[in-house]
Order: C-alpha cells, then structure tokens, then sequence
DNA sequence: ATTGACATACGAAGAGCATCGTAGTAATTT
DNA sequence: AAATTACTACGATGCTCTTCGTATGTCAAT
C-alpha cells in the first residue's frame, strides 16, 4: 500500500531538510526559509511540494486552507537509505572509503571526532 | 586552464567506477564490463564516455584506433568531492550522521570496524 | 459588493540525462 | 577486391528536473 519513496532529488532533499527541522510546514514557511538563503519564487516552492506528494515523499494536510506539508519518512530513516545507496554507486559499499572522504573533505572538530568514536563503540557492542 | 570537472551523474559514476578500477580503458573493455551487470548497448557506453571527457571527468588518448579512456581525477580526489557534498547536502555537515546512516544501511563487518577506528585515530593524530 | 491579500492548481519551457539507431570510416579477413 | 568487422561521430528521442507565470478560488476588510 505505502510504497517507499524514491530517491530524493537534490531540490527535494532541500526541502525535505527545512521539513525536517521545521516539523510540518506551510509552502510559506517553507519558502521563507529557502528564500532567505537564494532566491526562489513562491510557486516553485509550491510546486515541488505537490510534485512531492504525488512521489509520497511528503504527506500533506488539506483541512486548512494553507496546506500543511510533512516529511513522509523521518530523517533517520531516509539518512539511512541515502547513505546506503550512496555507499554502494559512489564507494562500492566501503564504509572506510567514505569516511575518509568525508573527513578529509572539510575540518572535522575534535568533538565530533570523538563522537564518531562512540558510535563506534556503540556499534561493536551492538554487533558482537 | 583546468577546471574541475562537475559532479558527476550516477551513470557516469558508474563508468568512472570502472576506470578506477581497470585503469585506461577502451570503450569495448568498459562495455563489456559494464555489460555483465546489466544490458547496454555499446553505443550507450560510447555516447557517454564522450559526453564525460567534453565535461573534462575524463581524458582520453585518440592514438590508437580504439580510443583508450581514464578517469581525469583519481579516485581519492573525486570521492573527498562527492563525499563532501554528500554530507553537506543530505546531512547538513555532520559527519556523525552520515556515519550512522552508512553503518545503519548494512552489516559491517568488525575488520571494517577496526578500520574505521584506525582511520579516526589517524585523524586525530593529524589534528592536535 | 468590491477589492486586495493569500492560497492552490497547472501548463509550459529550458536544460540536462540516458539511451539507442544510423551513418560513415578504417582495418581485417576472405 | 569485396565483404565483414570494429570503430567513432552524431542526431534524435523520451524522460526527468527545475523553475516560473498565469489562472483561479477563497477569505477578510473596506
């Protein structure tokens, strides 16, 4: 019945980050967050949504007059099968090779490099 | 002079995969590769590897008959590239989601993990 | 009631992507 | 020499992405 949506495109997942660090949002709300950082017209915005929809990346709630747009799926999950499929065309499923990548990609503070540490360990105790 | 070749597409991806992987390639050696995963025809392959070296994401050697194609960037380079833009667009910057999206989308295995753990004290080592 | 503000719907255009067929040319085989 | 094979070049198609303008509807305030 609820299929799982597709890949996000890059202007989709644009949205889909302002929905997810919003919570459900009008096409307004939404616009002024994008707006604020390039320019875009209203209708685009607008537009994408509905095309969203229709792909069940996103729910929509009609019962007001300004529709009331959701994130389909929570971050978590999406993160996940981005990642994965990322993973898999662009590192051919080595998860080192992304790391380093992604380090290597930008300064990493020493916090968030010992975060990364404890996910680790998190994960090895998980996985036994 | 030499600009940075753009984001590659996911076909693309996949053909630069296959250079990395075999080194300088005629479009034959690629197709054929190509082609045991999935049906191609070979002109597909062609058309595309030119399109890619008009772009600049490769290069290619018109001495021989068979033109011998390689990726313009090395791996290591176009991977830190992709996997920067990955995480700055899916995740907003952090490297620890991206993390446990990757290690959440698949079993990893523990050497992988033991890897992942040297990478970080690599990188911790470099920046004091 | 008119107006103005604010919504959605939707068509369309321009660009890029992925794929393939056809044409033409050079080399190799018969 | 003729036929076959192995290339490259390139046009064209269908699709998707992204963006925007215009039409239309609704509500509230004048």
């Amino acid at each position: 019945m609820l299929e799982n949506p597709p890949r996000p495109t890059d202007a989709e997942l644009e949205l889909l980050t302002v929905l997810w660090s919003r919570g459900p949002s009008t096409v307004r709300a939404v616009h002024e967050t994008i707006a604020r950082r390039r320019p875009t017209q209203y209708t685009t915005v607008l537009k994408q949504m509905q095309i969203m929809a229709a792909k069940g990346l996103v729910r929509r709630d009609e019962n007001l007059r300004a529709h009331v747009y959701e994130a389909a799926r929570p971050r978590e999950w999406t993160e996940r099968q981005l990642a994965g499929d990322f993973l898999q065309r662009a590192f051919e499923g080595s998860a080192s090779r992304l790391m380093v990548g992604a380090l290597s990609a930008r300064k990493t503070s020493k916090k968030e490099l010992a975060e990364l540490r404890r996910l680790l360990d998190e994960y090895e105790r998980g996985t036994p």
